[in-house]
RNA sequence: GGCGCCGUAGCCAAGUGGUCUAAGGCGGCGGAUUGCAAAUCCGUUAUUCCCCGGUUCGAAUCCGGGCGGCGCCUCCA
């Protein structure tokens, strides 16, 4: 087994090596917190979690470092806006982000540093680019000079003379060169400041990733995500200064997500800049467009309400991930229909072995993957190769849309082991296929697990299911029952439509009628 | 204008030199099952991977050229 990943710096998969055997130092770019996130924010976030599962289970002790930006030039306006502080906004706003990770099941960070809280290791970075000569203090504000870097664009691909070509904004007359950037800028007055030797000021947004991701990772790290649309100019920056200062390979493995785009518009989600050639489009008209909400940029809670998150997150790993994904309910909803069918199986399952499948014992090791052991011939060899070919999948660079496949063909195959070995009716008894069947769950579930699906029930209607309805219900169905048994079939049918109507599922099996909603 | 990504069935999507007469899902069709349904199972649904050339014994996969979609170049995940 060979992990591979594919690294943006060389535009390759590459076999997978840490820099310190068994551990993974992953850092991924956080949001500035001063919006409630919408669902192009979780796909970063979703990704490198289900990543950090996939090594976890390959033995790897993973430290996940997701920095929270809490000081930043839209904070300070939008904080203005809202007439309320920096730092209350701040604060609402990555109590929001973390709320929805948690629904969204991302829970293997382990640090989220503030920005605010490293200043001190932000100045002793642009200190010593100074001493190097990488930067030049200038009026309060102090610069990278992207030139003094001979590495520069290399992540990107792009050229400092064509950067200064390309550049739209109006050249700021003070740098030295166009392609320079901030690493820290002068406060006016009435703005948050930090005291620095180039006086009050606050960090730059490239910085802070740097001098994070330094301290709690090292000058050298394995893993560094993001949305593709970051590459450049943030982690070009991030990278130059970052190398600039210790002299070291910053990062071993560069991981861009794709960006999620509204399906039925051109753009990605939360809004696009639109540039047609050289024409750029006013930006009045941009905000208008940001602010609809009409490109699928709803908050994450809006989104929920619709969908049930799990149901999410299946659909963001449904496609690779350096792919882009679009976004539309109807597309969501078709992965729901995927997803029902293992709810279906779920319950049957439990229905057969009185188990839940939520309370399946599962490993977290793939060394110590669920034994098959014991299983019928016919059986063993396909959970067996299922299982290899899901492992092939998340090896080659976490083809999770591959690896997803191959759930619902082990899905089919514990379905068609049921309905063959009749273990939903007279079978029941047959212990070696209904302990075939727990080991091939067990499967599902640990393979599902990596995902981040399938981990506890998923409520569907948590509110809606009152004792009312299932009483009312229970009745229902009694009357129904009794209409059945004496052939009434026009009752029976006028009973089931009815329900129908009402978006109940009535579904008759031999030893009595269940429901669902939906 | 510069840099980059992508184009696989009705739709979503995996596959990036032979195992591809191309996974899987949704939808469709036929069958089993059922009083009829639902759920489930079985079978079927692309001789072909945007188009045209080329490289190769061999290409969806590599190269060149078109056409089409998208991203970045603006402190956006």
């Amino acid at each position: 087994m060979t992990l591979r990943i594919y690294n943006t710096l060389s535009r390759k998969k590459e076999d997978f090596q840490t820099l310190k055997p068994g551990k993974v130092g992953i850092y991924l770019c956080g949001p500035t917190v001063y919006k409630h996130a919408h669902i192009g924010h979780m796909v970063g976030p979703v990704i490198i979690d289900t990543i950090a599962r996939y090594l976890k289970y390959n033995n790897y002790e993973v430290k996940f470092v997701n920095n929270i930006t809490d000081i930043d030039d839209k904070l300070i306006n939008k904080a203005t806006e809202l007439n309320t502080t920096v730092e209350k906004l701040a604060t609402d706003m990555t109590q929001d982000y973390f709320q929805n990770l948690e629904t969204m099941g991302v829970d293997t960070i382990t640090d989220f540093p503030k920005a605010t809280d490293y200043i001190q290791e932000m100045l002793d970075i642009i200190q010593s680019l100074i001493e190097k000569g990488n930067a030049y203090p200038l009026d309060g504000d102090v610069y990278f000079s992207a030139e003094s870097d001979p590495n520069y664009g290399s992540l990107s691909g792009r050229k400092i003379e064509e950067m200064i070509a390309g550049t739209r904004v109006e050249a700021n007359d003070k740098k030295k060169n166009p392609a320079d950037f901030a690493l820290w800028k002068r406060s006016r007055e009435g703005e948050p400041a930090w005291d620095s030797p180039w006086g009050p000021g606050r960090p730059g947004w490239h910085i802070e990733c740097s001098a994070m991701s330094r301290k709690l990772l090292g000058d050298s790290f394995d893993i560094h995500g993001g949305g593709l649309d970051l590459m450049f100019p943030h982690h070009e920056n991030e990278r130059a200064q970052s190398e600039c200062c210790t002299g070291k390979n910053y990062v071993r493995y560069w991981v861009h997500n794709g960006l999620m785009q509204a399906s039925d518009a051109p753009g990605k989600v939360g809004g696009q800049h639109d540039r047609h050639g050289d024409v750029v489009v006013d930006q009045e008209a941009q905000e208008a467009d940001k602010l609809s909400g009409s490109k699928g940029a709803a908050s994450v809670k809006e989104l929920f309400a619709i969908h049930p998150p799990e149901l999410v997150r299946l659909f963001l790993l449904s496609t690779h991930y350096r792919s882009p994904i679009a976004f539309s309910n109807e597309n969501i909803q078709e992965t729901g229909k995927g997803i029902e069918g293992f709810y279906r199986f779920f319950e049957t399952f439990e229905r057969i072995t009185g188990e839940s499948f939520y309370n399946l014992p599962t490993s977290e090791k793939r060394e110590h993957s669920v034994s098959l052991e014991g299983t019928p011939a016919e059986y063993f060899q396909q959970l067996s190769e299922l299982r290899q070919r899901y492992l092939e999948a998340m090896d080659d660079d976490f083809n999770t849309g591959g690896a997803i496949g191959v759930l619902f063909e082990l899905r089919s195959t514990l379905n068609a082991l049921i309905h063959e070995q009749k273990l939903d009716s007279e079978g029941k008894q047959n212990q070696p296929m209904v302990e075939a069947l727990k080991s091939g769950a067990c499967l599902l579930k640990e393979l599902s697990n990596l995902l981040g699906v399938f981990r506890k029930a998923s409520k569907k209607e948590p509110e809606a299911d009152d004792g009312l309805a299932n009483q009312l219900m229970e009745l229902v169905l009694e009357i129904r029952e009794e209409a059945r048994a004496s052939k009434n079939w026009d009752i029976a049918d006028k009973i089931r439509d009815g329900l129908a109507a009402c978006q109940i599922t009535v579904e008759d099996r031999p030893e009595g009628s269940l429901w669902r909603r939906g």
